[in-house]
DNA sequence: ATAGTTATTGTATATTATATCACTATTAAA
DNA sequence: TTTAATAGTGATATAATATACAATAACTAT
């Protein structure tokens, strides 16, 4: 179950724009996280153009639609490994994306015990959840 | 064996030099999270030669040594509620801190259930956590 | 067509964090 | 005592990350 050539689903209803795709396309083709300014790079190479702001915006409408992640331990943006299976299947699913510290390494893991003592817990503090992705950072397998 | 394991948390042992005490304080007296540069305006009615490598400085080995949290998610900085029963009672504990977008509010909890889950995920990848922070932001009680 | 609205772009700047180097204090050998 | 290693500080500059705000374009409903 590829999530990689199922790009059907995922691409529903958004309004992607070419920058929009362009930076999409930059996230999901690398194979580490990425920076704000490492796609805005690499984005120029497309669109000569363009600025931060190209970059941010074309980010904030990416991972507000589930299709990137931002890994706030390293001001970076992943590619979601399991965007179907995250929102489709289980809305309430919390990922956890582990972050090795060697080699920057990182790994989307969702769990469902997790997510109900995610639920459990928002619950009893009558919180809100607005976002499901939770980070640890350490040393991975390879590095350890 | 995770790194946090191996670090002994108490303030018998800590170098808190001047800088590192007016920060703590500055920190541990606000309500709400810190970012550095509000630290460091503080810090410059006490120490007024003060510049921003002196609040990182500080904040890098208060962080280090577990008597404040970085929360990622806002660049910002907070007391630890309970480091103590974190490092001391329960050594393999996960806190997460919930953050509401709307009125900023922290709250750091410790969830017994939570630490078993992740103990599970970690042993299974062979990953080492350093980290035993989770962010969750949302909307709290009071806000919804 | 035109006014009102929403979406996108352009320019400039704000915010957050680190590099570097010189200096001081403390401790540990030699 | 001298020397060397370690740790902390001060000051300057700059790197890296992110947003504010104004202008334009595209779209919608009379
Ligand atoms: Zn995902
Ligand atoms: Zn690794
Ligand atoms: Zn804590
Ligand atoms: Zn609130």
């Amino acid at each position: 179950m590829s999530v990689a050539t199922e790009t059907k689903v995922s691409l529903e209803g958004l309004n992607l724009t070419a920058s929009r795709r362009a930076v999409l396309d930059i996230v999901k083709g690398a194979k580490k996280p990425m920076k704000a300014y490492d796609i805005l790079s690499d984005l120029q190479q497309v669109i000569p153009h363009a600025k931060p702001p190209t970059v941010y915006r074309a980010l904030d409408y990416l991972v507000t639609n589930h299709l990137l992640h931002r890994v706030n331990a390293q001001n970076a943006f992943v590619y979601c490994q399991h965007h179907e299976k995250c929102f489709h299947d289980h809305p309430e699913r919390f990922n956890v994306i582990f972050t090795c510290i060697t080699c920057g390494a990182i790994t989307e893991q969702a769990h469902h015990v997790m997510s109900n003592v995610m639920a459990e817990m928002t619950k009893a503090m009558g919180f809100m959840s607005d976002s499901h992705i939770l980070e640890c950072t350490g040393v991975c397998k390879e590095c350890s």
